[in-house]
DNA sequence: CTAGGGTTAG
């Protein structure tokens, strides 16, 4: 129009500005006001009116706001929209004042208002003001709508107050709103998220007709009991009858395979959907994301990288987030922060992913770094940001940060600590060698220790051989997790580095009349783009042959080099000749031995590992690093290592 | 020729 010569009037602007807010094009939208100050046509009611509800469903509360000052005619409507607009950003202080505001200048909200308030308090998360709005309605004298129940539904869910969620349904089946789509959805989420399985089963099948709302939310609903082939069962059938499914059912059992252990399925599912011709959005890449991150498949994390930043949404706080994950689980810890770096704004999300990824690979300095960073730009730690925080100064050995940081969680931050923070405290002090303070702080805790309180310790009394206190431990553990094999295998371990022989076998025979064996240890690599498993002293794999010959060459060097085979980690009474051959069988060697032999060399190696890396694997691979010229990752159960000419970047301090 | 509210996926 422009290019053409023609000049927009009051009439066609109103037109374009709806275009830039329902696009949610901030910039071009901002453009359009610029060009209606300089033309005048700012002054036109109907363009002020637009412009102001384009920057409201932009969340651009303060341009509106403004606006909102000059605009001639503000109507119940405007009111509502501001009043709501602010309840969507969790402005819950100007929510109310606006909200209120508009009955003293003698409008009367009306249901759209009410209703607008409770879903604007559900966007921001402020479940509590959005039933207390739905509460007040009610008091008002209005009458419910489906708005207003299909509104309210989703933060009673989330609040788990399943006394009123039934209410509401009795107010349902009442009043005759059960036929409504959006009602019956919210109704199977409020029981999944209240943790009533049957009863909302109940509701999906008594509903009239088939509605995908409703079988996604069930599928939602499933996953979030664990019910993990329950919900891929209803996907499957519904894929079978050739419904058409949306961008939300595949979202919904992507994310029930990443977070149940399926990862591989996850990412074939999300190739599935493509190849139906549903676009991801930007709910489904953090769902898929975690999937890549478990498993380290880099590529398959990289490619939805580009997904996003071909969408334009790499920037957004959710999949930032959650790219962040991605890359610091797959031991590229710099790209996770090239990540941060880019987003333009950080929430308390972001800001505990970082931080997460820094403990996750022993970075504690860059950890601090974060966590001041932080506070700098004001925004509040939560419980999560300092479990964060400890277990980077625990991994790194900084006991005076890490008491430092614990003291003045309460002090300061108002936070109390919470039982994973008292096991990182154990773990910190109990790696130091600290371990009767470890174990007077266990004593002193509010309340009582859990397993991962214990298994810190015990893991520390494992690596300083101390028997006294690790029977302590291991006790409490046979209590708490009588089926857990690792902390059998962790006192056996003590055992078997002072050669008690005989205590070994009492607890081997413990194990055997429990049913329990030694959780085989497992090691994945990938190599061209395919992920490969090794197990311990597999002895099928085809390569396997190959493998031990290049090991066993690389022991004679090393003990060219003066190393000596740590036989502390083989649990069996047998020769040192026959302890060091099963050393060799473990599975994190196997797979970086597989690695050298299938890569170019100097490329780096990624290995992930099922259990914590084993001691001697670690001088091993060491070794390897420097002698082989190769930078090699190794992921265990608890951390990153990070080999590179003859050092890890744990410091032997794991 | 302009303007307000709903479910299910993080």
């Amino acid at each position: 129009m422009l290019t053409n010569g023609l000049y927009p009037d009051a009439h066609v602007l109103p037109s374009v500005i709806k275009a830039c807010a329902g696009l949610l094009v901030v910039k071009i939208g901002k453009q359009v006001h610029g060009f209606s100050l300089v033309s005048g046509l700012s002054l036109d009611p109907f363009v002020g009116s637009s412009l102001f509800h384009f920057y409201i469903k932009c969340d651009e509360l303060v341009s509106a706001h403004k606006l909102f000052g000059n605009m001639v005619e503000r109507d119940v409507v405007s009111w509502s929209a501001l009043a709501a607009g602010y309840a969507r950003k969790g402005d819950v202080v100007n929510a109310k004042k606006v909200f209120s505001g508009t009955e003293s200048l003698g409008f009367e909200p009306n249901t759209v208002s009410w209703n607008g308030m409770i879903a604007g308090f559900n966007r921001s998360g402020c479940f509590m003001d959005a039933v207390l709005m739905f509460q007040q309605m009610h008091l008002h004298g209005f009458t419910f709508d489906g708005t207003s129940i299909s509104s309210v539904l989703p933060a009673i869910g989330d609040l788990g107050y399943l006394n009123s969620g039934t209410q509401v349904h009795g107010y349902v089946i009442k009043t005759g709103f059960a036929d409504d789509k959006c009602i019956i959805s919210a109704l199977i989420d409020m029981y999944g998220k209240c943790g009533c399985a049957l009863e909302m089963s109940k509701v999906f099948e008594d509903r009239g007709q088939v509605d995908l709302g409703a079988c996604n939310a069930l599928i939602a609903g499933f996953s979030r009991h664990g019910l993990v082939d329950k919900a891929l069962t209803v996907f499957k059938e519904l894929q079978d009858q050739g419904v058409e499914l949306n961008v939300v059912s595949w979202t919904s059992v992507i994310a029930c395979c990443s977070q149940h252990g399926k990862d591989v399925e996850a990412l074939d599912l999300f190739r599935e959907m493509q190849a139906a011709g549903v676009k991801p959005n930007s709910m489904t890449i953090p769902c898929l994301l975690p999937a890549c991150g478990n498993i380290a498949a880099l590529m398959h994390g990289k490619a939805a990288h580009c997904f996003s930043l071909k969408m334009a949404i790499s920037n957004e706080v959710y999949v930032g987030s959650a790219l962040i994950d991605m890359y610091a689980n797959c031991g590229k810890i710099q790209a996770a922060r090239c990540c941060f770096d880019r987003m333009p704004a950080h929430n308390l999300v972001c800001w505990n992913a970082m931080l997460g990824a820094y403990a996750m690979h022993g970075r504690a300095k860059e950890a601090i770094e974060i966590f001041l960073w932080m506070q700098r730009s004001g925004q509040k730690p939560d419980a999560v940001s300092f479990t964060s925080l400890l277990s980077a100064c625990s991994q790194s050995g900084l006991t005076k940060e890490g008491h430092h940081y614990f003291e003045s969680m309460s002090r300061d931050h108002g936070i109390e600590a919470r039982l994973e923070h008292y096991a990182c405290m154990v773990s910190m002090l109990g790696r130091a060698g600290k371990l009767e303070e470890a174990y007077s702080i266990i004593k002193k805790m509010p309340f009582e220790p859990d397993a991962c309180v214990w298994g810190a310790l015990l893991s520390s009394c494992r690596l300083h051989h101390n028997m006294s206190l690790g029977e302590v431990a291991a006790s409490k553990l046979f209590e708490l997790e009588p089926r857990k094999p690792g902390n059998y295998i962790l006192l056996s371990n003590i055992y078997a580095s002072r050669g008690k022989w005989k205590e070994v076998d009492k607890v081997r025979d413990i194990m055997r009349n429990k049913g329990l064996r030694k959780n085989p240890g497992c090691s994945w690599i990938e190599v061209k783009n395919k992920v490969h498993m090794l197990l311990a002293g597999d002895k099928l794999f085809p390569q396997m042959a190959q493998i031990l010959d290049r090991l066993s060459r690389l022991s004679m060097e090393m003990k060219k080099a003066g190393y000596s085979p740590n036989t502390d980690y083989v649990l069996q009474d047998v020769e040192e000749q026959e302890k060091e051959h099963i050393l060799c069988g473990h599975s994190e060697k196997l797979a970086v031995v597989f690695g050298l032999l299938n890569t170019s060399q100097g490329s780096p190696l990624r290995v992930i590992k099922n259990l914590r890396i084993c001691g001697d694997c670690h001088a091993v691979i060491k070794f390897i690093s420097k002698f082989e010229g190769r930078e090699i990752l190794v992921r265990d159960t608890n951390r990153y290592h990070h080999f590179k000419d003859g050092h890890c970047t744990c410091g032997d301090y794991w």
